[in-house]
DNA sequence: TCTGGGGTCCTACGCCTT
DNA sequence: TCTGAAGGCGTAGGACCC
């Protein structure tokens, strides 16, 4: 197989982490950790910074607390990644019709299905070419992986990291993929990594040579046989432009483990009003009612009901949710529920028989419930005073006399805010107020770069400030009830050209497939 | 002070139909 | 008419990904 190098993999640096960055001077150069703040919340972004303290996706806050105590941890702002995530796949949908998004910071581009590469030299000149342009557009790094293949990309972007580009050349890649540890490969994870080991494989080139009938029998006929093709190098998936989406789901885990049966199916009832809200905005209407349950032992369990025909009725998908968990056991706590609707269909076929079940709870009910379900609650599930939910940890701000600013911290009924902007050369002042201050509201957040007529933002410091009582230098009111980060301020600030990932040895050094321009 | 949220895909099993 | 195989469907759970 000798492909040319034209499956682009483009992947956005420490995403969520290096946006914030972008949008708040003062955070630049610090470990910056982005994900839910709550007891039971997890890291989803931690800044390279911070990866040099150990903090890594997917960690329990609190252990991330522990190991970079003087990091700023910040609420993720989907809205925002959002944004640029569309300005980003737009430069990729420049160069091909054939771009496969992954998520908001990751998508392969097929570079010779828009006719922009066709071989090594070419496909190297657009990769450097979309970099500068995503570092022109939106002020962030990306790094790109440029292989015959969409695995080989996948794995080229990854050695690219951070802010780097790297290109597989054809002819190699067995040579290449041989030393890798078996984790490597897309679809190896915790669970057949350690299956494998147990085998006696570890690395690629264990599992080429086991052959394709002992990889089936291990992992079953389509993981095995996949993983051993993708072991030689061989992976023909295509790039596609647009995938149907399967299922829609919502799901919330409690501070604190729900006991009261009452509760929980008020909740159940509240995700099945959230999911139908879901469903409708995406257009679908579905067949299976999906209820999931995290019991307080972490064990999960699904319960499903599949109607005669879709629906997007919120007393229909309620109904069916609430009769699921009666065949569940509460008792001894939930930490998670869930509700989703799998079996899409583009159009709504009224199931006159579940319509008829719904009975005449009908319009009164569900017109409640949708007046209760929060738009603004999905990303905030939690319980919280509405004066407090509106200061979250990162989310933009303007005062009235002293503009834009960020929410550095809140809590004890006082929110701290730290007035800078995007474009403002130097980190800001720190102001705290009362959580109710009539001068302080929330606001959109700023571009990143200046765009040709937008006004430069502010590139001193403001105007010192009197202090007032609350004031603080040190940032966030990390401490006491509701406090919703850390300072940041005493942070070591580090070299942002350290490359704190751990890189798997194997590759690199094994000859000169891999190239960095 | 362990372990989020939103997805996709695969496997296994029982039941039902052909 | 009975029986067994094959296959589709519904259900539940696991693994993986970002």
């Amino acid at each position: 197989m000798r492909a040319a190098p034209t499956i682009l993999h483009l992947d956005m640096d420490a995403f969520f982490a290096a946006a914030e960055q972008a949008s708040k001077p003062s955070l630049r150069g610090k470990p910056v950790i982005v994900g839910g703040l709550g007891p039971r919340g997890v890291v989803a972004t931690a800044s390279y910074e911070a990866r040099r303290f150990g903090a890594r996706s997917a960690m329990p806050m609190a252990q991330a607390r522990r190991l970079c105590p003087n990091g700023a941890y910040l609420v993720p702002r989907f809205g925002f990644y959002r944004s640029i995530s569309e300005q980003v796949m737009e430069l990729l949908g420049r160069l091909s019709p054939l771009v496969e998004p992954l998520s908001l910071d990751e998508a392969f581009v097929d570079l010779e299905a828009g006719g922009v590469a066709w071989d090594a030299q070419t496909a190297r000149e657009a990769g450097q070419k979309l970099r500068a342009d995503i570092l022109a557009t939106t002020g962030l790094t990306g790094s790109v992986g440029l292989a015959g293949s969409k695995m080989l990309a996948k794995i080229a972007s990854e050695e690219a990291k951070p802010d780097g580009l790297v290109l597989i050349d054809p002819g190699t890649e067995r040579e290449l993929l041989a030393p890798m540890p078996v984790r490597t490969l897309p679809g190896v994870g915790p669970a057949t990594g350690e299956h494998l080991r147990r085998a006696g494989m570890t690395t690629v080139a264990d599992l080429a040579e086991a052959g394709e009938d002992e990889l089936v029998r291990l992992l079953g006929k389509a993981h095995g046989a996949s993983l051993h093709r993708m072991a030689l190098g061989l992976d023909d998936r295509p790039v596609v432009a647009e995938r149907d989406t399967k299922s829609v789901s919502v799901e919330d885990t409690f501070d604190v483990d729900l006991h009261d049966r009452v509760r929980v199916t008020n909740e159940v009832g509240r995700l099945a009003d959230r999911c139908v809200q879901r469903l409708r905005a995406s257009g679908h209407s579905g067949r299976t009612i999906v209820l999931k349950v995290r019991r307080y032992d972490f064990s999960t369990l699904t319960r499903s009901e599949t109607l005669r025909g879709p629906t997007d009725d919120p007393a229909v998908v309620r109904e069916a949710a609430g009769r699921l968990l009666d065949s569940v056991d509460t008792t001894g706590g939930v930490r998670l529920l869930g509700v989703g609707v799998s079996g899409l269909a583009d159009f709504t076929q009224e199931d006159l028989f579940a319509q008829a079940a719904a009975g005449e709870q009908g319009a009164a009910e569900e017109a409640a419930a949708e007046a209760e379900a929060d738009p603004a609650a999905p990303e905030q599930p939690s319980a919280v005073d509405p004066a407090e939910r509106r200061w979250l940890a990162g989310h933009d701000v303007h005062h009235r006399e002293f503009g834009p600013g960020w929410v550095q911290g809140s809590g004890v009924g006082r929110v701290t805010v730290r007035f800078e902007t995007p474009l403002s050369a130097v980190p800001g002042r720190v102001r705290t107020f009362r959580m109710d201050d009539p001068d302080l509201e929330p606001s959109e957040p700023l571009p990143l770069v200046a765009g040709p007529e937008e006004p430069q933002g502010p590139s001193e410091p403001l105007p010192p400030l009197v202090a007032g009582p609350g004031e603080t230098e040190g940032g966030g009111t990390g401490t006491g009830p509701g406090a919703t980060t850390g300072a940041v301020d005493q942070a070591s600030s580090s070299s942002p050209a350290s490359r704190p990932k751990s890189r798997s040895a194997p590759g690199r050094g094994s000859g000169a497939a891999m190239s960095r321009p």
